[in-house]
DNA sequence: GATATTTTTGTTATCGATAACATGGTGGGA
DNA sequence: TCCCACCATGTTATCGATAACAAAAATATC
């Protein structure tokens, strides 16, 4: 096919061929009713002739496509992009196409993506939240196509859920500094209503010094959570009177942040304030003493979700709700010190 | 629109409006002719039968999509997704939607998704990197659609190319090095043949110390570009007799790992020894020391190249290749020394 | 008030495929 | 030898919209 030559269709290779169009068809598309000489000759006079068969004619005669629509908060943070790989992944396998959307933590944003997205008869759709405008879950309930909530799970899942319990993962992290004796914890997250799932760890964490009668002081920096972020929000924390005692921040790349403001300001780690993270990124491995931290599966979480999508395009129905594991490492930025056994 | 019910098509609206589909179809797509009050009555009635409209068939009748398919080598590194972002954000406001791909430094994969993506009309394709397959150059090229090549410049585009160029970059931070002193420079990348950019980058730092009859010594880890990357090249390049002055990374997060390693091992940077990055990424900032390395402007390259992309599906052509500029960052992780003057 | 012009609305053909049903040829079994 | 089943192939209707052209209604011009 040269330039300015227009694109060859169905019908020209069925002209070249000799055949009809369904032959020309069935054949390219693997499906049977053509003998294999045909089915060969059809194949090769197709592939000779550049032909391309349209996505578009086609899906629209099937009334699906093999798109899987994603939305995640960013891409900046490796968090929701090894989630995607892990999807990806499993989803490529299926055949299915996927279409990334970053909605930088705006419900809005995400609400009229999925009003778009819907206009092209995805086979699926997913969304790193559970927080949606009530048009959103309308929308989607009555779509009638299959939906991922993923990276928290929601009580009432619009259709699936796979995901981190939050606020229990902040309660655990919260429990374990507990132990290790510390009194005057501080939060380190961004400014609020940014990051739902960071709010949800910090309470839970609040909590469990709440019921040792602790109070957990929250900082908020006006940023994207970043290293930077992390940096700052520490600088603010060392200045607090008192001094906390032990830092906890909204993710692995604040807290390091955090460990270089520390370093900085001639404050060591965990001698002087312990230092806390949460997701077990592999900057974590580098690092001189590992970081404190909650370790997230984000690749099988993303596999997860993927698998039960590939299942729910086929018509088959699993779970509606999975929790995934988290792991809490003790890492050596936080002071050791054995568990009361009483 | 309950669960279960049809969904609303176009001929829906109209019987219930009273009017033809095109009124229907003009009215939603806010072309004229039609009077505001038909408009109006159609679009409330539209929306209170919650109708959706079907891209499939309108990009069908319209032969063209408003999607714009990118690919990069990979989400882990916040470079592609700085320059995402930048394009994103032009190509949005010109109603152009994006699908992404990850083709993990594989060409073969590339080529693949290419012709996938060929079959959805795309209005443009993004690839990032300028060496693809025969075929995959011939099928592009015979498309039609605007092609964009991203990150490096293509000597001779697809189509259109807006990039670095490489090779320069590392011969002027080579340059630098030399110019400071240093004699036995090293250059820590990843496995050969995967970033073909690093080594056109190394070959020009190589260049520039060649030209001093100095010699670069390649060091290649067998991994993912990463923290870990970076720290376990920099313990061999520690290994070496003779030790190397001066360590050039493939980017700033295996400058990062480098530094690490440097510090476990108790030399001291840069008195001990030099190290230079590549990308000018977020993380330098909290660094105890500005690290050395060539800043690339991530954003205005997607922003550069999305404005180009938006002029061509317009019909409007621009340049067909654009280098942007890098500008090198001498930081504090290289020895300072002012250059000779004669 | 009649005709020219502009708006608004409708009709028909088309986009490029697939589904469902119809037909023609081929070989096996009675 | 004849009939039936089965495989290969073709026909027609359809998917849900838009383009291009046609007609009717509203407005302007003299």
């Amino acid at each position: 096919m040269s330039l300015g030559a227009k694109a060859a269709k169905i019908e020209d290779v069925a002209r070249a061929a000799g055949v009809s169009i369904m032959s020309v068809s069935r054949a390219l598309r693997g499906v049977d009713g053509v003998s294999d000489a045909t089915r060969s000759r059809i194949a090769d006079l197709a592939a000779e002739m550049g032909y391309v068969p349209s996505r578009l004619a086609g899906s629209l005669a099937q009334a699906t496509t093999n798109l899987v629509c994603i939305s995640v908060p960013t891409l900046f943070d490796a968090v929701f992009a090894e989630i995607i790989g892990g999807m990806r992944e499993t989803l490529s396998h299926a055949g299915l196409e996927t279409i990334i959307e970053t909605s930088d933590y705006d419900q809005s944003r995400e609400a009229a993506w999925v009003e778009r997205m819907i206009t092209w008869s995805p086979a699926a759709l997913v969304l790193s939240d559970v927080d949606h405008t009530r048009e959103t879950r309308d929308l989607l309930r009555s779509a009638n196509i299959p939906v991922m909530e993923l990276w928290d799970v929601a009580d009432d899942p619009i259709d699936m859920s796979v995901g981190l319990d939050h606020r229990s993962v902040g309660y655990e992290m919260g429990v374990h500094l507990v132990q290790l004796g510390y009194t005057r914890p501080a939060y380190v997250g961004i400014a609020s209503g940014r990051d739902r799932r960071s709010e949800k760890r910090m309470s839970g964490i609040a909590e469990a010094f709440a019921s040792n009668a602790l109070f957990l002081t929250p900082i908020h920096v006006e940023a994207a959570p970043s290293f930077e972020a992390g940096f700052e929000g520490a600088r603010v924390a060392l200045a607090k009177d008192p001094v906390p005692d032990v830092l906890c921040f909204l993710n692995d790349h604040l807290a390091f942040g955090g460990l270089m403001a520390c370093e900085a300001a001639g404050i060591n780690v965990p001698q002087d304030i312990g230092i806390a993270g949460f997701n077990g990124l592999n900057i974590t491995n580098v690092l001189p003493r590992r970081l404190t931290t909650s370790s997230t599966p984000r690749r099988l979480m993303g596999k997860t979700a993927a698998r039960m999508l590939v299942a729910a395009v086929r018509g088959v129905r699993t779970d509606r709700r999975v929790v995934m594991p988290v792991t809490l490492d003790p890492g050596a930025t936080t002071r050791h010190r054995p568990v009361p056994t009483d």
